[in-house]
DNA sequence: GACTGGAATTGATGTAAATCAAACTCGACT
DNA sequence: AGTCGAGTTTGATTTACATCAATTCCAGTC
């Protein structure tokens, strides 16, 4: 994102930047909170949920290394509607508004990477829309497995290792299914023998029938 | 979005602009297609919607006059994720990519307008998801009869009247129900004595009681 | 190597909402 | 006034998924 900037541009950017960091199971802010800066995941794990009034909660997204999340927030006028916890201990850049309006302001390419962040959100969350709405939960859940995996030319027979970033619960909850329905439906696939599951490495053993299956 | 340009701006978006006609159930764009530009209805209704492969249709938001739609198309290196078809006769501006991007060149302010546009667009399939994973059909479709109301003050004994801006089918698929179900729901609302059902109005006869029932 | 506690699995049962099918409503057009 | 057809409602049945309740599985830790 701050790529193509020039040198005295990144100088005055990283006035407006905090390196902070989180241990496991920290908030990084919380929904109703004030949003004054935007972040970066340096390392680590971050969650994205929203929480119900009977506390049930529901990963939005997670959150890897070298991804950004809030930076919609900084452009409405409202509080943050999500919670940020860190699934891991945690490195995080934090941008601050200021910093980000003032560049806006400078330098119009600035506005172009932070529109076209933005407008990937967007993207990610009606994909999102259109899975909970549309698709089934094993549907949700072959996608998710083959989401990253997809694009490689899968040289190795069709073979390709997926290791889940965080706990099957959590994922289950990325995926709004329950974690035991998330387990039945994957063990399902692996007796189909189109999956092998070893604790959080799940092997895909033929990716193009996975990507088939479940459309009946 | 337009109101704060000086002059000579407007006049320049304005060159970008091309006002068209549409007949009641014209594409105004399809899934696929290339994005060369956003829209605006003046007059008239559009429904966005994706398709399934198998042909079942999902509503992600109904455009009424005065509002856009597919602004953040135009920041993605992608076609159309979504279909936008008018429901009735409709009068929609459209603003050509290019005239966008050269004022985003030229103003900062004219940046942060289409910055916070596609925020509240975030912010709304946002609460969507949130309503499709943490709510039940009924919460769902209570929260969109008390969506605009919600502010009013309701003077006259807590009685306001929604009218649904188009069929009933089409509203049961904004809200991710079926037809039947929808009807059930809305119903049973009635039979509890909360709303009276009239054609395409729906009166609510108790704002409060509507806001807390589904709750449990 | 036994102990522990969170994560994952398995089983039995319940339910919100979908599906299929039929009837009804009502405005538009002869 | 009669007919047509899209939109809506009602009823009977099914299903995908949730819920509740036990177990089982490991990764640490002593």
């Amino acid at each position: 994102m701050f790529s193509n900037l020039s040198t005295p541009e990144r100088e005055n950017i990283a006035r407006g930047c905090r390196l902070r960091r989180f241990t496991r199971g920290s908030m990084v802010f919380r929904a109703g909170e004030q949003c004054e800066s935007f972040h970066f995941v340096v390392t680590g794990q971050v969650k994205l949920f929203v929480a119900s009034a009977t506390g049930v909660e529901k990963v939005i997204e997670l959150i890897g290394p070298g991804h950004s999340f809030a930076e919609a927030m900084m452009f409405l006028p409202k509080p943050y509607m999500l919670n940020a916890q860190t699934l891991t201990d945690t490195l995080i850049m934090t941008v601050s508004k200021q910093a980000v309006f003032s560049e806006i302001e400078r330098d119009p390419r600035f506005s172009m990477h932070m529109l076209s962040g933005i407008s990937h959100w967007l993207h990610r969350l009606l994909l999102d829309v259109e899975g909970y709405t549309l698709h089934s939960g094993m549907q949700r859940l072959i996608g998710y497995l083959l989401r990253d995996v997809e694009l490689e030319h899968e040289g190795d027979f069709g073979i390709v290792t997926v290791s889940l970033p965080v706990s099957k619960a959590t994922i289950a909850s990325r995926l709004s299914l329950t974690p035991e329905y998330f387990s039945r439906v994957l063990h399902q696939l692996e007796s189909e023998g189109l999956i092998e599951i070893d604790r959080r490495e799940i092997r895909i053993l033929d990716v193009r029938r996975l990507a088939g299956y479940g459309s009946h």
